[in-house]
DNA sequence: CGTTATCTTGACCGTCGTCAAACAGGGTGG
DNA sequence: CCACCCTGTTTGACGACGGTCAAGATAACG
């Protein structure tokens, strides 16, 4: 297990590669992501601190998609094969990787119906609202709001829309007093409405106890 | 483990289940959905003959989906406990879990990429390759084409679209010479050129072998 | 202090949604 | 065997959400 520092934009993995680690973030934040034939690019998740980027990588030959660093990061490296030997010997490590792969999954169903079935203002809000619930569990983001760590850029290719509609969206909701910003500060100024407008229920994160996020109470 | 035969429409698992069984599809057809708070229905995947429908319930307490059945079909019960077990006594059981949730996560990627970024035509050509791809590597599919066991109905809410533009869409796929159909059956006229219009590359389905599908060569 | 990335705003346009009606097909029962 | 219905498919007219293009404003950064 090496530990390694990058600069943002740094691809973790690429589409196409042959892995032979597999990688933990340590610090900073990352994004999976695919490109369309036309060249146009969806982001598939965020990576935050203590995520496992590649257990894809560990049991599946090729990668079916990129992971690039969204900020300056550390990384932890372990070797493949050991991984695959430990998860033989350690059946509970194997219980956990699952664990692990099944929340993954279930957010990645989540944002299939994000970007299927909601509009551009409920898939942003969406959006905002997973990271904080995310972002909290793990101590990371006070309850007043967070730094979102992407361009309106990233946004968009997250929420499959067009930067300027990430930037109309985003004043507007301004404008009607969910969340206030300055550059990419995000601060909740009316999280129910906000989780309202997102339709968001935090129950697909399988994080543990059920009660609404503490943000709520404020 | 524990056979039942039912009929098309019943219901595997409801979203906010808590699940006793692990499922196994053993013939027929079924899907995983989810539904907005507007209303709005997502289909997430469609699972066929062999597919295990919910690994998610053997790990997870609480299911964030639904899974319906989309023909009459025969599923297989294995009592959650029991293979939670059987998990930690034999860890190459726990390998092939992961990889099956792997891939499945896998395909979800690309399904956000197919709602996102591809356009209505495009991202119908891509499930009906996905399909026939699908059901060709489980011996399902004959080389020239299938019976699509969904509506257009269906289908729309499988790509994010409305029925209405499903069926022009399809039409206009027949018209070029695409495809041909009588009701719900798909032969490929070019598979050739449905794949160039679908974006469509077989790897992120993981299947052994990287050749093309044999459909190719008539 | 210039250079570049990012954000912001406006005018216009197109893909796809909405609404509504007509048209199969395929069971069912009289 | 045929009327009946119900689900699913097909078609058209119209509208809207969000995309496109382009320009200007505002940071970040060397």
């Amino acid at each position: 297990m090496r530990l390694r520092r990058l600069d943002a934009g740094s691809y973790i993995v690429r589409e196409g590669d042959v892995p032979k680690n597999c990688c933990i973030l340590v610090e900073g934040f990352a994004y999976r992501q695919k490109v369309t034939g036309t060249g146009s690019r969806q982001i598939l998740s965020v990576c935050i601190p203590g995520d496992a980027i590649d257990f894809q990588n560990m049991f599946l030959d090729i990668s079916d998609h990129s992971v690039q660093l969204l900020t300056r990061a550390t990384v932890a490296d372990i070797p493949r094969e050991a991984l695959q030997a430990l998860v033989l010997k350690q059946p509970a490590i194997g219980v956990a990787v699952i664990h692990s792969t099944l929340i993954e999954a279930s957010i990645l169903r989540e944002w299939v119906v994000n970007v299927g079935r909601r509009d551009a203002r409920s898939r942003i809000a969406h959006v905002l609202c997973e990271f904080a619930v995310r972002l909290e569990a793990r101590g990371l983001a006070s309850k007043e709001g967070f730094e979102l760590p992407m361009t309106q850029e990233q946004l968009a290719d997250a929420t499959s829309l067009t930067p300027v509609h990430v930037n109309r969206v985003l004043k507007s909701l301004q404008a009607d007093g969910l969340i206030s910003r300055q550059r990419r500060n995000i601060q909740f100024i009316d999280w129910r409405a906000l989780q309202d407008t997102a339709d968001f229920s935090r129950r697909y994160l399988h994080l543990p106890g059920e009660d609404e996020l503490a943000v709520a109470a404020t």
